[in-house]
DNA sequence: CGAGAACCTAGACATTCGTACAGGTCGTAG
DNA sequence: CTACGACCTGTACGAATGTCTAGGTTCTCG
């Protein structure tokens, strides 16, 4: 054993061709080490438990589990890990979800090798990482919007859903077994909410927002 | 010179991580040379035409200029090239984009080194490869696809647009300057075209599948 | 020229919507 | 405990919606 300390590091990425980058690229310095690699959030949880890394680098975008989930997940756990988001676009909404869950940096794909182990050699000492694309998305994010529809109650999502889906009043009524009175009091509710003029504006607001999923 | 013909290909895709992926994975196999690396499809057409690669490597998703357009006008000026889609995703749509455009390959960034390296070999001898997804993507859009909504007038796209704001019929009607008998004629037609059961679906539907502008 | 498509208009009809008002239960945070 | 918010139910009423039928114009293409 050379040195005492190496900064032990899993890579969560769905794409192999992610994961050979992230591998050959920390290969070259001398203080990281890869310990681990993972395609998707589950296997992620996994592979941490057994190698117990110092630092992850999390892709936020993967198939069954998500980037955000599998960070809380993993930080329940192992409050000690230090996670850092990897990730491809630069959506105000993504960065918020990821540092809410927990992650300690958050980074885009193009970043050059050297940013990337700063930003490891950072996470590793407790320190926050955000990629400048990152830091004024979150910015933006944190200025302009009550962001629309983020005050829908879980019912009313329910009733949206429905409603995008064509359904009718005495439809939706008949889905959630209540009466068709109280959707169009939901319905109502929603539509003052996103401050839409009828249900087809509505409807269109939902999709364009993405309140649904 | 070692050997006489070695495959010369230029990595295109906007995330340095990924680049570094292709890179060191390449580097494995003798007859395989990475002569050059672009970020978009701008320096794509550049780096192409400085170094003239066998095939190129080429995301689909890229700013300034698409990996679709960039595909296009890069067999435009050099037919012989081989281009292979390197993407995230298996949306149909892309896959046909990219084939359209004349790539002869179209595989997900989930390959490992030695699938890819099938694939460009192949692409090199001109035989195509699809990654399965891809495959099973096209045939799906093959079979489905009158693409909803394609069939939708020009009035009709008028109509939905306003729709979409959440205007009543006869709103709608002042807009355009026809009669509400007129504007609820063409909402009857739109939703029976796009298999709607009312506004509020034909709304969503129309934001879902992007058909306007 | 004739056929067809896209567009427009209109009346009648049942249905659905959206709102306003007036209450009720339930769980939780203060 | 009390207040509050989310949730539920109901009545009543005017307005909007969606379908039907039955025409009309204008333009293009074979």
């Amino acid at each position: 054993m050379s040195e005492p300390k190496r900064i032990r590091i899993v890579a969560v990425d769905d794409h192999e061709v992610v994961r050979s980058g992230l591998r050959f690229s920390l290969m070259a310095f001398d203080d990281l080490e890869l310990v681990g690699e993972a395609a998707d959030g589950e296997e992620a949880l996994r592979v941490c438990s057994e190698v117990q890394p110092d630092v992850v680098l999390m892709d936020m975008m993967m198939p069954r589990m998500g980037g955000a989930e599998a960070t809380e997940a993993l930080l329940r756990n192992h409050p000690e890990m230090k996670v850092i988001a990897l990730t491809s676009f630069e959506e105000g909404t993504r960065v918020q979800e990821a540092l809410q869950a927990g992650a300690i940096g958050y980074l885009l794909k193009d970043v050059g090798a050297d940013e990337l182990v700063r930003a490891i050699r950072a996470a590793h000492a407790g320190r926050a990482t955000l990629s400048p694309e990152a830091a004024r998305a979150l910015a933006k994010a944190a200025i302009e919007p009550p962001e629309l529809g983020q005050d829908l109650t879980k019912r009313e999502r329910e009733v949206l859903a429905l409603l995008v889906e064509g359904k009718g009043n005495s439809e939706i009524a008949e889905v959630l077994n209540i009466s068709h009175h109280t959707v169009r009091f939901h319905v109502s509710t929603i539509l003052s909410k996103l401050n839409a003029a009828n249900r087809a504006e509505a409807a269109a607001l939902a999709v364009k927002h993405h309140l649904l999923d």
